[in-house]
RNA sequence: GCCUUGGUGGCGGAAUUGGUAGACGCGCUGGAUUCAAAAUCCAGUGAUUUAAUUAUCGUGCGGGUUCGAUUCCCGCCCAAGGUACCA
């Protein structure tokens, strides 16, 4: 009986099906252990190799966590809204639910095959109704409630609303929009209803505001920064410029210190927490708020976290964008500043953040007034401050900051020293011609500062600041609100109607709002998103229900709103879910999420960590303030596991045509590098005719060949459907089964880092299943038996068994299948039957392999998953040894070897090495100055 | 640009706290078996040098600390991920 991969995958497969041996219990006697995946979006392309690496890692700590006696929550389920499907309903008009559906089952299908032990019941789509409804509530929680800063913790509106009624708004300390008009209760009751809702919109954490978008006018829509390409959109090549737009937005930066916060107590990586922190980025300054001339109480504020150069000031800078440009803006300056704002919106932030040595700006012909010296300032604009982070502002101190610097040099002006540094500079250093930026030193030229040090200084500027009341200490985050509209047609409709133009949230009960029928995904001629297409999509205020459009009365039916929600909606607590899956009322029951409390183990790529890793912890924290679950943190522990890269090919279109050149010649135009899907590709060269097929707009592509090929770019990246690089797990499973598959996918290399996709190694792995199966059976006989083991065979075991628990521990699972080969290797050579060390290896190996250990386990007499035992016991006893080899050493270079028994002493040992005739030899019969001898290591003599 | 991670043989990688660099596997070379091949088994395999012993070099590059550095420190180079509407 040969080792038949095929058989036994499948048999085992259909067995924990059968038996739901993975089921796991929302109470028990067993501690709970809940280990998490980080659920995929099902693409059209299936489940690549690079999915499961993570699902591998913890299936293996989940399946270990079983054989040490635990209750283990391990769910999975799918991310189902999202762009492809969407982009493929465009092209195809095939619905996405349909594409969506079929993606899924090949999902599952796929999952199946490898042997995963997911309870399937717990499953969860974020495109399902059931679900979504949820999601809907948890949006309309978030409109329902405030920040209170006394409080810190987020409240229901309603307590703001008493606020407002007896005392107004000026003693509210709240995350809100910034500077909101101060009113008194009298004014308060005063206000009509839209006037109330104008107010409680800048303090709800979820709120209606204006945001920058990236527009693209050609394809009336919404890009990415993604699907932009040299400031082009990526598909059709249009041009995209930058909008404003009313967006639904979260206040997450009402969350910024507690995410900041949070992380000390959560078992991240270092890494991870530290790109949490500085996209967080806490920052503290100064706010000044500058008058400008002529424009009589008008003024602007600016962010700084350098008060003390406030002497230094030369100049000002605007983005482009900034509300008061248009308003201070000269005559004379008129036309250049438009010029320039018309030119910076068709630059990405991205572009303005990476280019730093390109410096343009534009002077508006205003001036600030310096609030302590009262000079004029000049105010220009600049792409180098963006609008979105701090005010849009800064105060320009060119001599104490590089790109101030650089802005002045070219545009000469004014650079002004204030501090002189503490350490003496480098010979000929020339503050016009380079910028100081540090903060060692004393300042100077600078009024009442002068003399200070520069951390003193910052304090008494912001003080004074305060006393005169134009400025004041601060505390600034580079986090932002995050947008939360998106016009898509494939995504969560948000739960809203509108009533003179004022969002209306719809009753829980009422929930879920399903996703409407459109007859196209494209955005409608006068630009509205996808659900404007929709002809019923209008809220029934009496019926409550969605009704047809043309029953919008605005008395009683109303319109919907026709944005969705964003990817990342359904992906924020989805982890609660699995807790309480079948629950019809709630998103998660108290008793549930009491029970499984936080994520024990998360595995997912890196790739989240300012996006769904920082949305869920919000989220999470705003869930717990609303006292709907218990935890401050959702993810206890959490591992990034490393992406396995795919390799891409690139074609090159020539700008403006549809033409595409060889790779060979494309130095001699003007070309934009686009994906081509790998599949067509083949040792570089691309298939034309395939490439034609792949869509429309390539139908009629014309080709520049060389040696009449057309040769591809190939680029190592990201595997990713949106790379057309993908390669399925399929074909291993076939050809290698689930168990090989897992142990390769393990054993390319550490979990966390990143590594490309190449099958050559996979026989490897196979062979040590074969030859494990050996052990136990040869030829078609059952070998195992009940000899006494050998010393060496229990040696072999016990190393095994303490490096195998040591590697699952630390995520190690490369080593351990390693220490797996070098196991079955030895105990071949050993001629090893014994059932003593045999059962315990099945065991050991089974977290990695379940198929064959299943099997093997069944052979040795069980009739129950192997599942049920215990995890060996490592015993120290059996790995004694009575000597150690050690290498002598001479100046750090190994020489000879010595072998010492391991009761010998330090001294003795250094004794015999000073002695040994190899050792005079080495110095030529000088004594050595020293001999070091480190215990089980080395002994190393300086000669 | 900025933030994060990584760089060790032909390849994937190992090396627990600063202690024998290259475990294990792939590939390659030679051999056994076979009519032949597949499969399997055995031996070898960082580079230079040598018949061999041996010696020298060697963990991206340049410095430093140390008896001893893949590991710690300083300065660079290269690649990947993220950079706020891909998920």
């Amino acid at each position: 009986m040969k080792y038949n991969h095929q058989e036994i995958d499948q048999k085992w497969q259909k067995y924990w099906a059968e038996n739901k041996t993975f089921e796991a219990k929302n109470n028990s006697e067993k501690p709970k252990f809940y280990a998490l995946d980080m659920f995929p979006y099902p693409s059209g392309a299936g489940l690549h190799v690079g999915h499961p690496l993570g699902y591998i890692a913890s299936d293996i700590y989940a399946r270990y966590k079983r054989h040490t006696g635990f209750n283990v929550l391990h769910p999975m389920g799918y991310d189902s809204f999202g762009l492809p499907a969407e982009q493929y309903a465009i092209q195809t008009g095939t619905h996405p639910a349909i594409t969506t559906a079929e993606n899924l089952k090949r999902y599952r299908e796929q999952l199946d095959k490898i042997g995963f032990s997911f309870d399937w019941d717990r499953e969860v789509r974020t495109s399902d109704p059931d679900y979504y409804k949820h999601t809907q509530w948890i949006f309309i929680q978030l409109y329902n409630a405030w920040y209170n800063n006394d409080t810190d913790k987020a409240e229901h509106i309603d307590t703001l609303v008493e606020k407002f009624a007896s005392e107004g708004n000026i003693y509210v300390n709240a995350s809100s929009d910034d500077e909101i008009e101060e009113f008194t209760s009298n004014e308060w009751h005063a206000f009509d209803d839209a006037k109330q809702e104008e107010f409680l919109a800048k303090y709800r954490l979820t709120f209606l505001a204006e945001t920058v978008v990236n527009w693209c006018p050609k394809l009336g829509t919404v890009l990415a920064n993604d699907e932009i390409v040299n400031g082009v959109s990526e598909r059709g090549g249009y041009p995209v410029e930058r909008k404003k737009m009313m967006q639904w937005n979260m206040r997450i930066s009402a969350y910024a210190e507690r995410l900041l916060q949070g992380l000390n107590d959560i078992d991240w990586t270092d890494s991870l927490k530290e790109t949490q922190k500085n996209w967080i980025g806490k920052s503290k300054g100064a706010s000044v708020w500058f008058a400008i001339e002529g424009h009589g109480d008008l003024k602007f504020e600016i962010f700084t976290t350098r008060p003390d150069t406030i002497f230094g000031v030369s100049y000002m800078t605007l983005a482009p964008e900034h509300e008061l440009v248009k308003q201070i803006t000269t005559a004379e300056c008129k036309d250049a500043v438009e010029a320039y704002i018309s030119e910076t919106s068709k630059r990405s932030e991205r572009e303005r953040m990476a280019e730093v040595d390109k410096v343009s700006g534009e002077f508006t012909g205003a001036y600030a007034i310096h609030p302590f010296s009262g000079e004029k300032i000049q105010i220009w604009i600049g792409d180098y401050v963006l609008a979105s982070y701090g005010t849009g502002a800064v105060m320009a101190v060119p001599a104490h900051d590089g790109r101030d610097h650089a802005f002045a040099k070219k545009f000469g002006l004014n650079i002004l020293q204030v501090i002189e540094p503490k350490q003496a500079l480098e010979e000929g250093f020339d503050i016009q011609e380079t910028s100081f930026d540090s903060k060692e030193g004393t300042i100077i030229n600078s009024d009442f500062i002068t003399g200070m040090e520069v951390k003193e200084a910052m304090a008494v500027v912001s003080n004074k600041m305060e006393e005169q009341g134009f400025g004041m200490a601060k505390i600034n985050y580079r986090l932002r609100d995050a947008v939360f509209s998106r016009q898509r047609y494939w995504g969560e409709p948000f739960p809203v109607y509108y009533k003179n133009g004022l969002p209306q949230m719809i009753e829980k009960e009422h929930l879920p709002i399903i996703l409407p029928e459109v007859e196209k995904y494209l955005p409608t001629e006068t630009g509205e998103p996808p659900l404007g297409n929709a002809t019923v999509w209008a809220w029934d205020t009496e019926a409550n229900k969605v009704v047809e459009n043309t029953e919008i009365n605005n008395l009683t039916v109303f319109p919907l709103e026709l944005n969705t929600m964003p990817g990342w909606a359904g992906s924020s607590w989805y982890f609660l879910r699995y807790m309480d899956s079948e629950n019809k009322i709630d998103f998660v029951s108290k008793e549930s999420q009491a029970y499984w409390g936080q994520v024990d183990l998360y595995i997912g790529g890196s790739e989240h960590a300012t996006g769904h890793l920082l949305y869920s912890r919000f989220w999470n924290k705003f869930l717990k303030d609303m006292g709907f679950i218990d935890n401050e943190e959702p993810f206890k522990k959490l591992i990034n596991q490393g992406m396995i890269l795919g390799t891409s090919a690139f074609v090159y279109r020539i700008n403006n045509t549809n033409t595409f050149v060889s790779k060979g010649l494309k130095h001699l135009h003007d070309v934009t590098q686009i994906h081509a899907d790998v599949n067509m590709v083949i040792n570089n060269e691309l298939n034309v005719d395939a490439f034609k097929a792949w869509r429309e707009e390539y139908n009629n592509a014309e080709f520049i060949l060389e040696d009449g090929k057309y040769i591809c770019g190939s680029e190592v990246e990201k595997m990713s459907k949106s790379k057309y690089n993908v390669v399925s797990p399929d074909i291993i499973v076939e050809d290698f089964g689930a168990d090989a598959l897992r142990l390769y996918e393990m054993f390319l290399g550490p979990l966390e880092q990143y590594k490309p996709w190449k099958t050559d190694g996979i026989s490897g792995v196979y062979n040590f299943l074969k030859k494990l199966w050996k052990l136990y059976i040869k030829e078609d006989e059952f070998v195992v038996t009940d000899t006494e083991p050998t010393k060496e065979a229990l040696k072999t075991l016990h190393k095994t068994i303490k490096k195998v628990k040591e590697d699952i521990e630390k995520f190690s699972f490369n080593t351990s299948v390693s220490t797996f080969m070098i196991a079955v290797n030895e105990l071949t050579a050993q001629k090893c039957t014994s059932r003593a060390i045999l059962e315990p290896l099945a065991v050991i190996v089974a977290p990695y392999a379940p198929h064959i250990a299943e099997e093997l386990w069944s052979k040795l007499g069980y009739e129950t998953s192997i599942i049920e035992a215990q995890f060996p016991e490592f015993n120290e006893e059996y790995l004694k040894e009575s000597s150690h080899n050690y290498p002598i050493m001479f100046n750090g270079k190994k020489r000879f070897m010595l072998e010492f028994s391991a009761d010998a002493t330090k001294d003795e040992m250094e004794k015999v090495v000073r002695e040994h005739e190899k050792t005079l030899a080495q110095l030529g019969g000088k004594a050595p100055k020293k001999v070091i001898v480190v215990p089980k290591k080395i002994i190393n003599v300086v000669g």
